[in-house]
DNA sequence: TCTAGAGAGTTGTTCAACAATCCCTCAAGA
DNA sequence: TCTTGAGGGATTGTTGAACAACTCTCTAGA
């Protein structure tokens, strides 16, 4: 996220240094909170519907409620918590509207990403390449979690191609609400389990260029997730019926 | 925004009382306080590059810091405010590869929403039409920031079609940057101008559904529109040549 | 069964203080 | 002349406490 000025080519060890810097702590004690709860939610460690209690959070973090707050604030806008005005903040639930909703942004940047796709450097592909065998391998440990990782890296990559920081960050922000909704639902293994081989298809489809194909595939293939998480949805075990 | 709890229907008169409260007072003073900045910012008041000081701001408004540094962080997710740590919040300066990317993401917006459309009920349109007649009578009348108003209102109302809670907010926050953009230049009456009849043109197509060509024609429009923009960019004064 | 109201608990907002950082200036040294 | 580094003033980052405003729950009363 944050721009480092590139350091001029002959200094090589400053380059690492950079590298260093970077993961030093240029962040806020809000961002650092934020980093920290974001992957709570990410993970699936509070689940949609849990609020989140300053008094608590204030105890165990260490910060003071303004910096916890401006934490919340945060991740409010990256759609991983929701605000209820005098009432707190909330790990969202997400209902099938927003998944259609959710899907139909998707379908949109993603497709139209991969469809003006042209002259494409094949050494671009190569964090697509990781992603997709690592999605394989851990199907194969039987891992599902990290099979969702996998899938989500790989998605993220597959729009980086546009080589667009707004559309990086909708997409981001796109497939971490989603990750949501696959914590809610009862098995997401039977979820993820067949878009393994699809990424490799769709990977294919890329590396020989056809870019139309890949992008009708992409399509169906959306269709298909969303019709299969809002068919798990509906199945889903809810506490208030 | 704020989703109010529709008042049962033989209840008249709490539609109107309802409709009072949602401008009186729900909201927050950091929310109150970001619409009025915002609003200097999307009219240009405060050019780019302008720093908010924390201190002025606060004897100004007559709210605590921490309220303030809140709206600024609501300005800030909207792209109109740029935080940077330690040194404060400015207001954006795009650059040319900013222009980029946003015309960018819009294409991809803005055209998928349009060649989706099926089944559009004439009545959508209205507010369509609107726009367009308003943008024009705002040409005849010369009042050129009345066009830029109707031109992203236009827009706005054209995304609208895909009833897409996420895609609207998207579409808002880029039509609120480039806005910025608009401001940087020193004519911006040359490129609304154009615009005006185009939307016409663009509103035409749909109203006899031939949204293909309607996306293709608008396709068309934004490269141009991206064109001029960034050409009247080269041109335009700056403080640090 | 419904309503009004009291009370407890939580969030919204403000204030004042201190710590951390940036930015500018200026002087010493090569 | 250019670079480097050390002040020092100004601004932002963070904290903790206090009070106001609001929600939610429960109960008394009609």
């Amino acid at each position: 996220m944050a721009a480092f000025p590139e350091p001029p080519a002959h200094a090589g060890w400053l380059r690492t240094v950079a590298a260093e810097v970077r993961t030093f702590d240029r962040s806020s004690t809000a961002e650092r909170v934020a980093e920290l709860l974001r992957h709570r939610v990410i993970e699936g460690d509070l689940p949609p519907g849990t609020r989140l209690s300053e008094e608590q959070l204030v105890e165990v973090l260490h910060v003071s409620r303004n910096t916890l707050r401006e934490a919340f604030r945060l991740l409010t806008h990256e759609g991983l918590l929701v605000h209820r005005l005098h009432r707190g903040v909330f790990v969202p639930e997400l209902d099938e509207d927003d998944l259609v909703d959710l899907y139909r942004l998707r379908r949109t940047i993603e497709c139209d990403v991969v469809r003006r796709l042209e002259r494409l450097d094949p050494v671009r592909l190569r964090p697509l390449h990781d992603d997709v065998a690592a999605g394989e391998d851990a199907a194969r440990r039987g891992d599902w979690v990290a099979v969702g990782t996998a899938n989500m890296r790989f998605h993220q990559h597959l729009v980086a191609l546009a080589d667009s920081a707004r559309i990086d960050e909708t997409a981001a922000r796109l497939l971490a609400e989603l990750r949501l909704a696959f914590h809610t639902v009862a098995a997401p293994q039977r979820l993820y389990a067949p878009y393994v081989s699809r990424n490799r298809t769709l990977l294919d489809l890329l590396v020989t260029g056809e870019t139309d194909r890949a992008a009708k595939e992409l399509e169906v293939y959306l269709h298909d997730s969303e019709a299969q998480l809002v068919q798990a949805y509906r199945k889903r075990p809810r506490r208030n019926p």
